[in-house]
DNA sequence: GTCAATGCAAACTCTTTGCAATCTG
DNA sequence: CAGATTGCAAAGAGTTTGCATTGAC
């Protein structure tokens, strides 16, 4: 599900917009590594990432690849698949349940809910694969992270105040 | 959310039904490393599965860790939080959308549902921390992976005729 | 012009592999 | 007892970091 032109636009200047908010710059760098995720329909890995921003951008290298995607994560700005940073995590429940995920420190927690255990799926999804289970998963900051980025935010007013 | 007792109990009995219906080798290491996964109430990472399996097993490697988790991966007796193997993927789109994962590839596509777009959410969900957003995860397998499958099976038996 | 951001190379961590020894069925 | 499975050590990926140079504001 590739975006149409329009959408693409739209998120950049979304993006545009997010870092001046933020007072991070503005480089062409940056810029070219999210377009790369940003007009991709599936949900490109950091070597795919970092091979299609080289066409345009051919010295762009790997770390700042890495550093981008992190940095727009925490605005943010983009998210991840699952848990955020990638390291598998397992789960030997095979019973239908669901997840609350924490987007900082991927902090997993399961919830039963049985009205959401039989949702109606739409039938164009069984032409991607056959399906074995469904289940939501709820993204969001944990109380130990939100209270760290509280912290984490005074002391930036503080310093910004000299 | 441990699993009480009976219900681990039960994961231990569906496990050993699991391995000895493929055939596959009932090991003092893999009971430990899938009971290690199976008592836990959020989802552990390849690391502290091993931190874990050890104090019952001390001499138990890293490797077997892994490779263990890989096998009841593959015979569908464990899952992974996201994408399996642990790569992180991104995601641009911040719109309500639902995902399709491919449990083998990690082949990932979005779809649209704007009936899953507005789910009530248990309130309980809340003590767990901010919720930002919800969505569907559909999981199972995508149609190259199944036919993969189907042809290494076709192999398997062609092999246990002889 | 200043300070943040980049590119490079090296360090580091995570994961996989080859092989001899061990254990399950 | 045969063949699968394990542990070890070493190799291979993937990711992060320190530092001099470059570029955005």
């Amino acid at each position: 599900m590739t975006p149409n032109p329009e959408e693409l636009q739209k998120r950049m200047i979304d993006l545009k917009a997010g870092l001046r908010r933020s007072g991070i710059k503005l480089t062409y760098q940056r810029l070219a590594i999210f377009r790369e995720v940003a007009k991709s329909g599936d949900h490109p890995d950091v070597e795919t990432i970092f091979l299609g921003v080289r066409q345009k951008v051919p010295t762009v290298s790997l770390d700042t690849v890495y550093r981008t995607l992190w940095l727009l994560m925490d605005l943010g700005l983009l998210t991840t698949l699952g848990p955020p940073r990638g390291r598998a995590r397992f789960d030997a429940n095979l019973s239908p349940h669901h997840h609350f995920i924490c987007r900082k420190c991927g902090m997993t927690r399961d919830f039963l809910s049985h009205n959401l255990d039989r949702l109606k799926i739409p039938n164009a999804v069984k032409s991607l694969g056959k399906v074995e289970s469904t289940q939501i998963e709820v993204r969001g900051i944990c109380h130990r992270c939100s209270k760290h980025d509280t912290l984490k935010q005074r002391a930036q007013r503080k310093k910004e105040k000299k």
